[in-house]
DNA sequence: AGCACGCCGACT
DNA sequence: GTCGGCGTGCTC
């Protein structure tokens, strides 16, 4: 490959991560440096991190331009990385430094390679031979040549460290520095091979024929829980593997990696690379290294994953595609799934897009052609999809205060005497949404946010489910004082463990919501354990929905299908769709038919139908006719500009005058609505407002906002964010 | 992001 | 008189 290179004092354009959007200029240093080098500069009195981006422009002062510093010892950044933050900077409306601050998020990356002893076989003889200096030889020997940490060695010869001090002081085991940073073990592609059933492998095959082809293409995988979705792109991780170039999985959430790296362990005999939050300092560092190397052949992980040095990737797969957590909410606002996409057309790598329940805009994607689909149908066993009804909740005769409807708390009942377990549902954590006062009405909200605070009794605070603030619970009302008039108002999944409970005395009820546990760990384990049979009922948020297998599930109770079909949000019904679908797909695993029931104040409800009739194709034929009447994404554009600040005053005025000076929106034919407080007004002691813009597909719509907010001079105090595609605009 | 520069209010 | 508030601007 031509690569670039700038000899000492040759002027070079410069990419720091400090917020300056501009490349600075700089002389390359002694022994010149290469295009897309990591390097260190001088800036100010600081010294920062940079790329080197480019030739200077040689418009500033050249008295004035100062030198690199050093260069550092990681590979370059490659051209098409290059080309991926600046495209995924003018899409997201992002800074270039801060879409650097996201693939330089190494920790340790200006350091020195980090340094440690390791030992192997020498070549002096022993003044004398013991027993235990054998084992160490041995241990060598058997090992030919491979070198370990003294603690390695000492424990596999099972001999104390200092028997390996007395060989190396004698020659007999060698002692040298070799770097911390390890590569990664190779995956075999052929380890763990497991036979496919006929679908499967006919999926497969087209998996397989995208990777060989060596091209840019994105691939739509649907298939239901328990169809082999993941033996399926595994397949495809193995052909990539084998053509020699790199794959990354991504997963939304990091409880579910450790199930993952298992999978991965038993189908390729090792584990890969891991990136995500969650793991320490040293093993990110290795990752970041190894990636750039190409001495990670597979990397697991969270969204940041896309940002990693790959130097051949081959294949990215984007797992629970649908899943919102792709979508960062804070910092950088960017769409992992589209990023995905965005960064291996630029790789002319294949994507994978996999979900049993997939996004409409994935969806629309494939009706335009862009994407190709892959359809497994058959389950594992032979399980079928669960029978789905719903329960008529205006006919049902439920107390106040209470929620399990007779017709639920019967099939319930039945399940309990079959011995076997049932799952009911309800996506809200806590014991109830509202706390409110019997004497005055008043509603206990939140000190800094416009949100209600949600009763945990299990950790008897009052909590706001927006900030995390906590507060104990009162004894009387905070407005009017009364003692003892406040009441838990709503259902929460802790309260519904109660009603449970009484409702059948005997049951092992356990209660799954992500809060009451201190680690994800912990939570796994308790998962792990009532999936085994550890209890007979299960309540649970949408935490259980997320490939969790129960196999002696066989019914699911949702408590309140209507949750979320509410408010005007336009991706409610989807949601909705997509959740209730999932939560049904846990019953009726292995030889059980399963059952699902919903009960729903709206049985007609279009979406309750699809989900009862298992029609998604109508479902989603439906959803795109309304949203490209109402020329919504996926069908136009949208953006979403939140103002805040700490005076309300100021977000209104400054939102009124953005709207009234709409004219680069005009000139596009976008259109401007709002400023309206935004959907929660008030964060962390800051109001909130926001505007919609509303463009066509084919507007540009990032380049008209670029000049429309250009055009005002901020208050300081105000802070200013785009998101491009919101997820939720309700 | 930091850090310096600079221009108005209450103190020795 | 001057100490210090943090708004504004610069960093190659």
């Amino acid at each position: 490959m031509d690569l670039m290179h700038f000899n000492e004092g040759e002027l070079v354009g410069v990419l720091t991560t400090q917020p300056i959007d501009r490349v600075l200029d700089y002389k390359a240093p002694e022994g010149g440096v290469m295009l897309g080098a990591f390097v260190e500069v001088p800036l100010g009195p600081r010294k920062v991190i940079g790329v080197v981006w480019g030739k200077g422009t040689g418009d500033y002062d050249y008295a004035k331009v100062r030198s690199i510093i050093r260069v550092l010892d990681v590979a370059p950044m490659r051209e098409e990385m290059q080309t991926f933050l600046a495209r995924a900077a003018a899409y997201t409306l992002t800074p270039m430094s801060a879409m650097l601050r996201l693939a330089t998020r190494a920790p340790g990356l200006g350091d020195p390679p980090s340094m440690r002893k390791v030992y192997r076989l020498g070549t002096g003889a022993p003044d004398r031979i013991t027993d235990a200096r054998t084992k160490v030889i041995e241990v060598l020997r058997d090992y030919g040549g491979l070198s370990f940490t003294m603690k390695e060695l000492a424990e596999m010869a099972g001999v104390g460290t200092s028997v390996v001090k007395g060989l190396v002081k004698q020659g007999v085991v060698s002692e040298e520095e070799a770097p911390r940073d390890t590569p990664y073990p190779a995956l075999d592609p052929d380890y763990g091979r497991k036979a496919l059933t006929a679908d499967q492998e006919e999926v497969a095959t087209v998996l397989l024929d995208g990777i060989a082809a060596g091209t840019y293409g994105t691939t739509l995988l649907k298939g239901v829980t328990g169809s082999g979705k993941t033996e399926v792109y595994l397949e495809a991780v193995a052909a990539c593997l084998r053509a020699g170039r790199q794959a990354l999985v991504l997963l939304p959430e990091i409880a579910l990696t450790g199930e993952f790296l298992t999978r991965v362990e038993a189908r390729f005999g090792m584990k890969p690379a891991e990136w995500h939050s969650g793991v320490t300092m040293t093993e990110r560092r290795r990752c970041w290294k190894m990636v750039g190397q190409g001495a990670a052949q597979l990397v697991v992980g969270a969204r940041s994953a896309l940002f990693l040095p790959f130097q051949n990737l081959g294949l990215i797969v984007v797992d629970e595609e649908h899943d919102t957590s792709y979508k960062q909410e804070d910092g950088v606002l960017y769409n992992a799934r589209d990023m995905a996409v965005l960064r291996a057309s630029l790789n002319d790598a294949q994507v994978i897009l996999a979900s049993a329940t997939p996004s409409l805009e994935s969806w629309a994607n494939v009706e335009a052609g862009k994407y190709h689909r892959l359809t497994l149908t058959s389950r594992f066993g032979d399980a079928v999809l669960p029978q789905m009804s719903a329960i008529d909740m205006r006919v049902e005769d439920v107390p106040g205060g209470k929620w399990v409807s007779p017709a639920l708390k019967n099939a319930m009942k039945d399940r309990l005497e079959k011995h076997e377990q049932s799952l009911i549902f309800l996506n809200r954590r806590g014991y109830a949404p509202i706390t409110l006062c019997r004497a005055c009405g008043h509603q206990i909200g939140c000190d800094h946010c416009d949100a209600r605070m949600v009763e945990h009794r299990f950790l008897k605070r009052l909590m706001c489910h927006q900030c995390g603030e906590t507060k104990p619970m009162p004894t009387k009302c905070p407005h009017c004082e009364a003692e003892d008039r406040l009441s838990a108002v709503g259902p929460g999944v802790e309260r519904m463990g109660e009603e449970v409970q009484a409702l059948f005395p005997d049951a092992r009820v356990a209660v799954l919501s992500s809060d009451l546990y201190g680690s994800a760990r912990a939570m796994k384990a308790h998962i792990e354990e009532i999936a085994q049979g550890g209890c007979d009922i299960i309540i649970g948020t949408q935490l259980v929905a997320k490939g969790h297998n129960f196999p002696n599930l066989t019914l699911v109770g949702v408590i309140d299908a209507d949750l979320g079909l509410q408010g005007s949000d336009l991706r409610a019904a989807e949601r909705t769709f997509q959740l209730m679908r999932q939560v049904a797909g846990r019953a009726g695993r292995a030889e059980k038919p399963g059952e699902a029931l919903l009960q729903t104040y709206q049985p007609e409800h279009a979406v309750i139908r699809a989900i009862l009739a298992g029609d998604e194709e109508s479902f989603w034929a439906a959803e795109a006719e309304e949203r490209k009447a109402a020329g919504v994404p996926p069908y136009g554009r949208m953006a979403g500009i939140v103002l805040s600040s700490p005076n309300v005053q100021e977000v209104f005025d400054v939102g009124a005058d953005m709207a009234r000076r709409d004219m680069p929106l005009r000139e596009i034919g976008a259109q401007v609505f709002g400023p309206a407080p935004a959907p929660i007004a008030r964060i962390r002691g800051r109001h909130r407002v926001r505007l919609l813009v509303k463009a066509d597909k084919q507007a540009p719509l990032q380049k008209a906002l670029a000049t429309w907010v250009g055009q005002f001079k901020l208050p300081n105090s105000l802070r200013l964010s785009i998101d491009i595609d919101p997820q939720s605009f309700y």
